[in-house]
DNA sequence: GACCAGGGTAACT
DNA sequence: AGTTACCATGGT
């Protein structure tokens, strides 16, 4: 029987924030503040008493290897929060609105496939997708006494993906372009080390080889599972709260983007991701 | 039944 | 280079 391993003292953390802000999708709630998460290739149950985590099952070097890096708990977002308020005064209640939102460090193909099949879905029917997709081909893992979950597969085990399987897990039209990155991937037409040494322009259009990668899914997989915080991921709901703030009137995506860039600079993924939460909660109009 | 969802592609002007 | 129909699926 493992201990569980209690970090205490956690500032800007909020684990239903973290979780639901649509930058992850394999994950369950199970009562209040408490969920089980799958990523780093296991399984975890995580809940939040006030300012302190609680691990279950969970020891310390466990701990060092896999969690305190995604849930990104070494960064300072007081550093990020003044910057971005700096930038424009008008963010400082948004973010208040949301203050315990992390960017997770998440896995690059989990959020390469995640991110496809995200694009035109909700995100609650994202989740069954993962969910779907995770049962039919990944890894089956238990811990303590958590009931059966299973890991994102991998993409060796997509390799034995048909298209009918795929569409089985409700993925509709995607299942081609999943299997497309997963054939990327595997073939070392994208290679997840080279993008990390690139340029972050050079790596989006590396992912864009991939049918059914756009701007907007190449940049999540960027700032979610390649740790480039720059980017600023242009979505329906982006585009709504930008226009509003910024524009006033129709702008394309890619002016949104630029615009973004400039203001916020190296924290701009993390404004984004305020702002996204501020739009969908607020309901902005179109 | 129309419209929308953390969009992208292909086929048009 | 800039529009537009269409793509599965589930919810409102």
């Amino acid at each position: 029987m493992i201990d569980n391993y209690i970090l205490e003292n956690v500032n800007n953390f909020d684990i239903n924030e973290v979780l639901t802000c649509g930058q992850c999708f394999n994950f369950t709630e199970i009562g209040s503040n408490e969920y089980i998460v799958t990523a780093m290739g296991s399984v975890l149950r995580i809940k939040q008493e006030g300012s302190s985590l609680v691990f279950y099952d969970t020891n310390e070097d466990e701990f060092n290897k896999k969690w305190n890096l995604y849930f990104d708990l070494e960064r300072d977002y007081e550093i990020i929060k003044d910057s971005i308020v700096k930038a424009d005064p008008r963010l400082e209640d948004i973010i208040e609105k949301h203050p315990g939102i992390r960017i997770l460090n998440q896995d690059f193909f989990e959020t390469l496939i995640s991110f496809i099949i995200s694009q035109n879905k909700q995100i609650p029917q994202i989740k069954q997708v993962v969910r779907n997709l995770s049962e039919m081909y990944g890894t089956p893992v238990s811990k303590g006494e958590m009931p059966g979950a299973h890991l994102f597969p991998t993409q060796e085990e997509l390799l034995r993906a048909t298209d009918e399987g795929i569409r089985s897990c409700k993925a509709g039209f995607r299942a081609p372009y999943i299997l497309d990155a997963v054939d990327k991937v595997s073939t070392g037409a994208v290679v997840e080390q080279d993008l990390k040494k690139m340029p972050t322009d050079e790596a989006r259009k590396s992912l864009m080889q991939i049918k059914g990668v756009g701007e907007k899914v190449a940049n999540c997989v960027l700032l979610f599972g390649l740790g480039r915080r720059e980017t600023f991921p242009v979505d329906v709901w982006m585009k709504r709260i930008m226009e509003h703030m910024y524009f006033h009137k129709d702008t394309p995506k890619d002016e949104i983007e630029a615009f973004a860039g400039n203001l916020f600079g190296e924290n701009a993924g993390y404004a984004q991701q305020y702002l996204f939460m501020y739009a969908r909660e607020a309901g902005v109009a179109r």
